[in-house]
DNA sequence: TTTACTGCAAAGGGTTTGCATGAGG
DNA sequence: CCTCATGCAAACCCTTTGCAGTAAA
C-alpha cells in the first residue's frame, strides 16, 4: 500500500490525516513483528521526534476502529497485527516473538466457516494464537 | 471432577491445598462463562466471605501454572477458561459473553496439527477466539 | 517444625483522559 | 472558521508485591 493509497483510504473512512497518524500507520503496516505501543512509539520517533505516547495510543485506536490493525491483548500489554487475512499467530512464550503462521491451505478460514452459522453467532473477526517455543529459543535453551 | 479428585490432583502437582484454593478451583471448574477475577471473587465469597482479591489472584496463578485454567487476556481484563480440550471461543463484542464453540469434528485440533511441525515451532497450547454478536444481542440491537 | 499461604495495604505499569493549544478540511 | 488532533500531565484500573501473622504437611 503506497502512501497515497493510505491517505485516500484514511480519508474514505473519515479519518483526519495528520503527519503523526501517517507515521504511525506506515510503521504499523510495515512491521511484521506485531509490535506493542512502546515499540511503535520508538520507531515513529525516528521520523517524528516530537510525537508523544498519547498520540500513538490515540492513533492506534483510530487505526483499529478503521480496520487497519487488530489488537492482540496479552498479560504484559497489547500487540498489534497488521495482517488483514485470516491467519494464525505463533507466539513464543520465552522471547515473546510473534510471527504469522503459514496457512496456505486456508485452515483458519475453514474453521471460521465451521463456526459461522452454528447457533446464530455472527462472526466478525477472529484471533488464532498458538503458544510455544520458537526455533531460536529451542536452540538456546536445551530443555 | 469430584472434590477428592481435585485435592489429589492438586497434591500431585505439589500445590498446597487450602480452603481458599479449593473454593476458587471449584468455582473455576464449575463456571462455563469464562469469568474474570472479580467475578470469581464474588462467587467464592458465597462460600468464604473472608477471602481477599490477593488470594484469588494468587490462586488463579497457581491454577494456571498447574494447567487447570487458561488465562484469556482482553483489553478490559483477563477471563479464565477451564475447558482443557482444544476448542474455539465465541466472544460477543457487545455483552462480553464468552461461550465455547461446538467443535465436534475437532477442527481446532486439526488446525493445530497443521501448524505443528512447520518451521520447527513447538506448540504447547492455543487460543482460538471468534468475535462477533451473540444471538441475544442480535435480537436486541436490530442492526 | 518448617515451609509457604493468607490478608491487608500500598505500589506497579500499560493505557486512558482532561484540557489548552494548534492544525486539518 | 469550525471541528478535531496533539501534547502534557495526571488519573485509572486491574493486577502484583511486601510484610506480619497463620495454617498446611
Amino acid at each position: 500500500m503506497t502512501r497515497q493509497e493510505l491517505i485516500q483510504e484514511m480519508r474514505r473512512l473519515g479519518i483526519r490525516v495528520t503527519a503523526q497518524r501517517l507515521a504511525v500507520a506506515e510503521v504499523m503496516l510495515s512491521s511484521y513483528d506485531h509490535p506493542a505501543a512502546p515499540a511503535v512509539y520508538e520507531r515513529v520517533q525516528a521520523h517524528l521526534p516530537h510525537i508523544t505516547m498519547s498520540t500513538v495510543y490515540n492513533t492506534i485506536q483510530v487505526l483499529a476502529k478503521g480496520g487497519f490493525i487488530q489488537p492482540l491483548s496479552f498479560p504484559d500489554g497489547t500487540r498489534y497485527d497488521a495482517n488483514p487475512s485470516p491467519h494464525a499467530n505463533l507466539v513464543c512464550v520465552q522471547c515473546r516473538a510473534i510471527v504469522d503462521a503459514m496457512d496456505d491451505e486456508g485452515w483458519v478460514g475453514r474453521l471460521r466457516e465451521q463456526v459461522t452459522g452454528k447457533g446464530g453467532f455472527q462472526v466478525m473477526s477472529q484471533r488464532v494464537d498458538f503458544y510455544g517455543v520458537c526455533p531460536k529459543c529451542a536452540a538456546k535453551g536445551v530443555s
